[in-house]
RNA sequence: GCGGGCGUGGCGAAACCGGUAGACGCAGACGACUUAAAAUCGUCUUCCCCUGGAGUGCGGGUUCGAGUCCCGCCGCCCGCACCA
């Protein structure tokens, strides 16, 4: 038997035994108890990154696990494939986007099949494909049916380098969330998808999902941002623009009293009307459209304001006036554009007042406070209304609803709810998507695409030599007749958001017969998915969309459940220290210049110092951050499987940190996990002869085999890890006994979901028949989980002093005698006797001096 | 600014309901085996003024007993951001 483990021989020969005896492979019609183990699947870049490889080697230990435990287990992997990379790759390389794309597929599926995933490649999927992205269409042709897509003439997010659309969630501090450009504003006709429909539940859906983390949970709260308020008029007192009122929004009705001017936005109907014949205005509107949305542009813009003259009535007198001002804070996307101004309890209305000289009069106050003035602070606290004529001496919440119930009654207002959440913009001025599948008549409007005439497939024969998209250039393809009038006609070129494909996705994998999206029996077999696993990076933007997705299907009755994802776990991300070095050499001391990342493949250590491998050059070690290619930190998966196997990588991926916080990647820590592999298989390939019982290693044994089961169900696989070490510790150990070779069989067992190869490689050189990846968990004996003996602490005063051992159960007037026997704790009382001693059996007694 | 999270040895971290802080790993020291090295094995490793004392970011509190609960600070990280 071979006195070391070689991951290069046996790592392809298990993963083509697995092929071969389709392990993986999940069957639709078993009896067992289906479990659903996804994690988000990848864009294919070109090479898999270790944030892959930690991100599939926890999904990959669930699945074996439950697999292990008696359940029908999928586990798939697909690719998600469209998108504006290989449109670069393209433009950059002249290659097809097409060819690019499945190229880097091959490439990073051959990656995967290395790590000795437990996949169903049955199942394998490319959303770049049509029998992807055909029933997609299908399903867009079915929400448009619905009411669910609309088309509208839209100002849009317009990212000027990769010449396309934004969806709101796609910009960042006013940049474009892949091109870091500055957004500009464009008018187009957009499709949209009614998630707004959606925004009440998609809301109220969270709190029926106890296995998601908390933060990401808050996180979609937060984005759908619902607030309760009062959206009423205010009449002008005399018609301007068209205009004989202004809609506003409110979220405190009770501070109605408290107003002292109207606020609309730059963009607000009424402010472009006037805009026109106000030339004044219309600069001050054009400024307030430069200002930036960046944060500290934000933070530091001046509330500025522009009066417009008029005068708006107040709801509750008549005779009372509120200037009107068009100002800079006020935001068209948000409310009705307009807000009445209440200094003296909102912030900004404050600044603004303190700047244009407006009243501030106080109409909430604390006990005892009715005549504190308001200087630079706004009062948003709680307190009663004062000031308030019908209001006075109610509560907050009391005022609003008395104000809500008056204008409701008087016709001039309404109780509403307000949600930050936009609809979902799905379109975009791109070739690498998903064809949107209508065509544009010039008599008979949108036609959808014949359902008969699906897939709408992207033509192979188009150029990128000129930027824009290349679909508007393909008359062949764009123009067509059309299908209801017959009429020349011209097919929609726009292609859907990439976050569209990503939004089923999950449920093509539990499903895909040729000829529909999905078969609903066969779907809610598997679905929703019992453990989600990704990046939190997807909190909002694709969770959102994939919850709103399923539930747009529900709507339309081909799904019976709403919440896509059951259990969600987010893990840390693969850190690694950064290497700098200097392009001019400098005497030691000096400020470093001019300096340019180093990959740690670059970097040796001479006389114990980090220096550049080809120039010699002083390394500098910078701070650990994530692995990304412009600070060069990043380690090839492949080249760590080519030294140590895929057993070693993977073990690492689960030891020492927490999954959901980062893992830092250092060479000390994949040599650990390369010698973890190898004690495991001398003790398993270390045969002796096996005779007799070992009590406590059957304890112990027991015990890990309980604390693995749990520690894998809670993804806590740092302290499954850390329970293994102290097996295999104790395995080393302990004599030879039966006990002992049992205990290595069952070790075998529970390291197979982990370091699969191995395991398979040893169980099979111990004579066991079959694969290990198909045999059954150990069973847990309940008996070995308690110990006949105990060890007691004894503390003086809390702090602990002495030890000692007592039989397990033993009663609180025993342990309290032994204590007193004990020579430490008798030399600590100087032979007084305790004033007080609590027993807390088997685990301590204090003795109160 | 708003919301959330986290601070434990040289490092990554454990510690279940308030009950022996530092399991386990990394790094390090010493030793064994070896002609030698690698590999492997063994012992030690929170700190200090070391028969004792201190110690889980800092300061208080509750308790027989606090890493864990409460109050107040400090620091770091993440998300959102003029949301009316």
């Amino acid at each position: 038997m071979e006195k070391r483990f070689n991951p290069l021989a046996a790592d392809g020969r298990w993963q083509q035994a697995w092929d071969e005896a389709q392990a993986f492979r999940a069957d639709d019609h078993s009896p067992k108890p289906k479990c659903y183990v996804l994690e988000m699947f990848p864009y294919p870049s070109g090479r898999i990154h270790m944030g892959h490889v930690r991100n599939y080697t926890m999904g990959d230990v669930l699945a074996r696990y439950k697999r292990m435990t008696g359940h029908e287990v999928l586990h798939p992997m697909g690719w998600d494939a469209f998108g504006m990379p290989a449109e670069n790759a393209a433009m950059e390389k002249k290659v097809h986007p097409g060819d690019w794309t499945r190229a880097n597929i091959a490439a990073m599926k051959a990656q995967l099949k290395r790590l000795g995933f437990a996949l169903d490649w049955s199942r394998e999927l490319a959303t770049c494909e049509p029998d992807y992205y055909g029933h997609e269409q299908a399903l867009f042709l079915k929400m448009l049916e619905a009411g669910l897509v609309y088309r509208k003439e839209s100002e849009v997010n317009w990212d000027p380098v990769d010449m396309t659309v934004l969806a709101n969630e796609q910009v960042i501090d006013g940049r474009g969330w892949r091109s870091g450009a500055l957004v500009e504003r464009r008018k187009l006709a957009q499709w949209f998808l009614k998630i707004t429909d959606f925004a009440e539940d998609l809301l109220d859906g969270l709190d029926a999902l106890p296995d998601w983390p908390e933060k990401v949970k808050l996180m979609q709260a937060n984005w759908i941002g619902r607030s309760r308020g009062l959206r009423f008029g205010f009449k002008l007192d005399q018609a301007a623009a068209g205009h004989d009122g202004i809609d506003v929004y409110s979220t405190r009705p009770d501070t109605i009293f408290g107003a002292s001017f109207v606020a609309i936005a730059a963009d607000h109907p009424l402010a472009l009307a006037l805009a026109e014949q106000d030339s004044a205005l219309a600069a001050f509107a054009e400024e307030c459209r430069r200002t930036g949305t960046a944060a500290e542009e934000i933070e530091t813009a001046e509330k500025k304001g522009y009066d417009t003259g008029l005068n708006a009535v107040h709801p509750f007198d008549p005779e009372w006036k509120l200037p009107v001002f068009v100002a800079n804070f006020v935001l068209m996307g948000y409310g009705t554009g307009a807000v009445m101004g209440v200094p003296a309890h909102d912030q900004r209305d404050l600044d603004f007042a303190r700047k244009y000289m407006l009243p501030v009069p106080r109409v909430v106050a604390a006990e005892g406070e009715a005549d504190k003035p308001i200087h630079d602070e706004a009062y948003t606290g709680p307190g009663r209304l004062v000031n308030s004529h019908f209001l006075d001496g109610m509560s907050v919440d009391e005022a609003k609803a008395a104000v809500i119930a008056k204008a409701e009654d008087g016709g001039w207002g309404q109780g509403t709810t307000v949600f930050r959440l936009r609809d979902w913009g799905v379109s975009r001025q791109r070739y690498w998507g998903t064809p949107i599948p209508v065509i544009h008549c010039a008599d008979c409007g949108i036609v959808p695409v014949p359902a008969d005439q699906l897939p709408v497939v992207l033509p192979e024969d188009v150029s990128f030599d000129v930027p824009g998209n290349p679909l508007d250039r393909h008359p062949t393809w764009r123009d067509v007749s059309c299908p209801t009038c017959g009429a020349a006609a011209k097919r929609e070129t726009d292609t859907l958001d990439t976050f569209a494909d990503s939004s089923w996705y999950f449920v093509r994998f539990a499903s895909q017969p040729e000829d529909k999206p999905f078969d609903k029996a066969i779907a809610e077999q598997w679905l929703p998915v019992g453990q989600y696993i990704g990046g939190i990076e997807h909190a909002i933007l694709h969770l959102l969309y994939a919850r709103f997705w399923t539930r747009a299907l529900k709507h339309l009755g081909m799904l019976d459940f709403a919440e896509p994802f059951g259990g969600l776990f987010t893990q840390g991300m693969v850190t690694h220290e950064t290497y700098s070095a200097s392009h001019y050499d400098q005497p030691e001391g000096s400020e470093p210049a001019k300096l340019y990342w180093v990959a740690p493949e670059d970097v040796e250590y001479i006389d114990g110092k980090p220096v550049e491998r080809v120039s010699g050059r002083p390394i500098t070690v910078g701070r650990v951050e994530k692995m990304s290619k412009s600070k060069k930190n990043t380690v090839d998966p492949t080249a760590i499987i080519d030294q140590y196997g895929a057993d070693a990588a993977r073990w690492f991926m689960l030891s020492d940190s927490p999954p959901e916080r980062d893992l830092e990647w250092s060479e000390a820590g994949i040599e650990g996990a390369w010698r973890f592999v190898q004690r495991v298989w001398r003790l398993a390939t270390d045969r002796e002869p096996a005779a007799g019982e070992d009590k406590d290693l059957d304890r112990k044994l027991h015990k890990t085999i309980a604390g693995i089961a749990e520690d894998i169900e809670a993804l806590s696989f740092n302290k499954a890890v850390a329970k293994l070490y102290e097996l295999a510790n104790a395995l080393e150990k302990a004599q030879p006994s039966a006990s002992r070779t049992q205990a290595i069989d069952a070790m075998l067992l529970l390291v197979a979901p982990m370091i699969p190869h191995l395991a398979e490689e040893a169980w099979s050189a111990r004579g066991h028949e079959g694969l290990i990846a198909l045999a059954d968990w150990p069973k847990v004996d309940p008996a070995l989980l308690v110990d006949d003996e105990v060890t007691i602490a004894i503390q003086v005063n809390g702090k602990l002093r002495d030890t000692l051992t007592a039989p397990k159960g033993a009663d609180k007037a025993s342990l309290e005698a032994m204590a007193l026997e004990s020579e430490k704790i008798i030399a600590f009382l100087e032979g007084k006797a305790p004033k007080k001693v609590i027993v807390v059996p088997d685990r301590l007694v204090n003795l109160v001096a």
